[in-house]
RNA sequence: UGGGCUGUAGUAUAAUGGUAGUACAGCGGAUUCUGGUUCCGUAUGUGGGGGUUCGACUCCUCCCAGCCCAGCCA
């Protein structure tokens, strides 16, 4: 039986359109940011898309940059758009392509529609535009200007590129309906002029051309045969097809879909970008924040995004995904590839009062056990070992099954322990726990077959190492940020990053380079911090904890 | 209050006039040298009213709720 695939009303539509022959069957999508801004995974569920369809239909996906409006785009986004988009594992060959790249063509065409007297120059100020664009109830009003002669028009407009007006004085706006209760028609601008450097075209231009005209010719230049876009973008679909039906040239269909919500965080470009300017991360590549450089940096992994872009399906309606499937997406994903080690996190000294002051013995540990192919490796053990300070308890409950006085539990890989006693500092923490070893059951398991309920992991203290490890909570202190009266600024988690620099780690840990991915046996899976980590002295960023049934049952009592 | 769009378990999605299914989350249990993994079991749903039909998540109608739109942003 075939593995049921799954299905949206997206690829219903161009499976409709490959079965009538539109287009002769061919599929062509493009994933278009703007780049003022770094890609998030709300992109990433677009990009799954464009390149997704063109994988499966066995079409093409160009990458192509939206970038119109100078004032707010910089070349360093570009450059981080590229390697987001290559680190999640799509490529676009040799078709990356700019919408600057056609700002000759779309001139002409600019002057196209001049000519069709569909297009006029307008003296108006940005307020008179407004003031005459009418309400949501009201329609407009036209523009004084509407009328004049195509002879005009032209002139004005060659002056408009040519700079002999101010910014704001003149605009080009398209003559469709000051009636329409749709207020985007009611003569939208086309062209404004902006005396701004761009990334590309430097100086050459000073008019600049506006979303609703760029988008649908860029669209049509590149054969664009299936155009996705979110839900906003809805409303604006009557002029996509417009300027391609007054131009009469190739028309690319606009379908427009819902973007990705996710509990416990923000999702827009001005909001992250807030959270970067004021400081509230580090950067946009800070493992709380939700950009694909952030998730990278936290440890995600491309492949659990993409697995995660597939189950969320694809519809239209607004929706709010639990962060518990994407974190369920990584644990799958982590669970069969990342290599086990030994880290204790918060440490206390466990003595071994029966086992030889100099004695240096190592244990064979298994590296992965859901892939035999990964091998083991040899962990240190000697008289004094470190192990959590949460695996002990003086007064333990009775669902609390692991170490505590007179209780026997086993060191993972190594001894049955039991514990005899505690030694105590002034303020009543635990500085020692003294304990004495079964040598019978050398390598985790007692000759007569007795049980213990527990297993805990340890460190050798001689050949332990120090290192810094980072853990991180969510960038919001509720789930959906929409449902408060409270601006998200005033919703942020005041304690989503925590340093622990305590840690106690086993040798195998420390020459691991940037990037890697491991499990810290019964913690959770952490990655080498590609930012701050120095050869020999990895930082350690806590990607996800492992489910955790312990914590489970405390939050219940 | 003009226009556009959307309403299916807690969450996200299937069912395209014919037994409301799947995943995550939850709960219960088994296995386990990770309280991990794996396995088994289980509760919870069609926004509301009318209509068409042998039969409605699906078609019609009225209502309700939510989201988007009045940038010379994308």
């Amino acid at each position: 039986m075939e593995a049921k695939e799954n299905t949206h009303f997206i690829h219903e539509i161009v499976e409709e359109d490959i079965r009538t022959g539109k287009h002769d069957g061919a599929v062509h999508t493009r994933f278009p940011p703007e780049p003022n801004g770094h890609l998030h995974i709300g992109h990433a569920k677009a990009i799954c898309l464009d390149f997704g369809t063109a994988i499966k239909y066995k079409g093409k996906c160009n990458l192509r940059f939206d970038d119109t409006n100078p004032s707010k785009e910089e070349t360093a986004y570009v450059d981080g758009i590229r390697a987001d988009v290559h680190w999640l594992g799509f490529d676009w060959e040799d078709r990356e392509y700019y919408a600057s790249d056609y700002f000759d063509q779309l001139y002409d065409y600019a002057v196209q529609l001049i000519k069709k007297g569909k297009a006029f120059v307008c003296d108006l100020s940005g307020e008179e535009v407004r003031a005459y664009r009418g309400t949501l109830t009201e329609p407009g009003k036209p523009s004084p200007w509407r009328d004049r002669s195509i002879e005009e028009n032209l002139d004005l407009f060659t002056r408009m590129k040519a700079g002999e007006f101010p910014e704001g004085s003149h605009t080009l706006r398209a003559k469709i309906d000051m009636n329409s209760p749709n207020v985007h028609n009611r003569d939208p601008v086309i062209y404004r002029i902006m005396y701004a450097h761009h990334h590309r075209t430097g100086d050459k231009w000073c008019i600049y051309p506006m979303y609703d005209f760029t988008h649908c010719i860029s669209d049509s230049i590149e054969r664009i045969t299936h155009s996705f876009c979110t839900l906003e973008f809805e409303v604006h679909r009557y002029l996509y097809d417009w300027f391609l039906d007054e131009l009469e040239v190739f028309h690319p269909q606009q379908i427009e879909f819902a973007r990705l919500n996710l509990t416990y965080t923000v999702m827009s470009k001005r909001k992250l970008l807030k959270l970067v300017e004021d400081k509230i991360v580090d950067g946009w590549n800070d493992p709380r924040m939700p950009t694909v450089s952030g998730l990278r940096r936290r440890g995600y992994t491309p492949e659990s995004i993409r697995d995660f872009c597939d189950r969320i399906g694809l519809a239209k309606r607004e929706s709010m995904v639990d962060l518990a499937l994407l974190e369920h997406c990584l644990r799958t994903d982590l669970n069969a590839r990342a290599l086990r080690y030994m880290a204790v996190l918060n440490p206390v000294k466990v003595i071994i009062d029966n086992y030889p002051a100099d004695k240096e013995e190592y244990f064979t540990a298994v590296n992965n056990p859901e892939n035999p192919e990964d091998g083991t490796r040899e962990v240190p053990f000697s008289r004094e070992l470190y192990i959590e300070r949460d695996d002990f308890m003086e007064d333990a409950p009775k669902k609390f099954y692991r170490l505590s006085v007179g209780r026997e539990v086993r060191l993972r890989y190594a001894y049955f322990i039991t514990c005899e006693s505690i030694v105590k500092n002034e303020a009543g923490e635990i500085t020692e726990i003294h304990c004495t070893y079964d040598p019978a059951s050398s390598g985790g398991n007692s000759p007569d077959g007795r049980k213990v309920k527990a297993t805990l992991h340890w460190v050798s203290a001689v050949h332990a190492f120090e290192a810094e490890v980072r853990h991180f909570d969510n960038l919001l202190t509720v789930a959906n940020p929409a449902e408060s009266d409270l601006d998200f600024l005033e919703l942020i988690n005041a304690n989503s990053k925590e340093i622990l620099s305590n840690c106690k780690l086993e040798p195998a840990l420390r020459e691991l380079t940037a990037e890697t991915r491991v499990q810290f046996e019964r913690i959770g899976y952490y990655c080498v911090d590609n930012v701050d980590s120095k050869p020999g002295k990895p930082v350690f960023n806590r990607t996800v904890g492992l489910r955790d049934e312990w914590s489970r049952i405390q939050k219940r009592n």
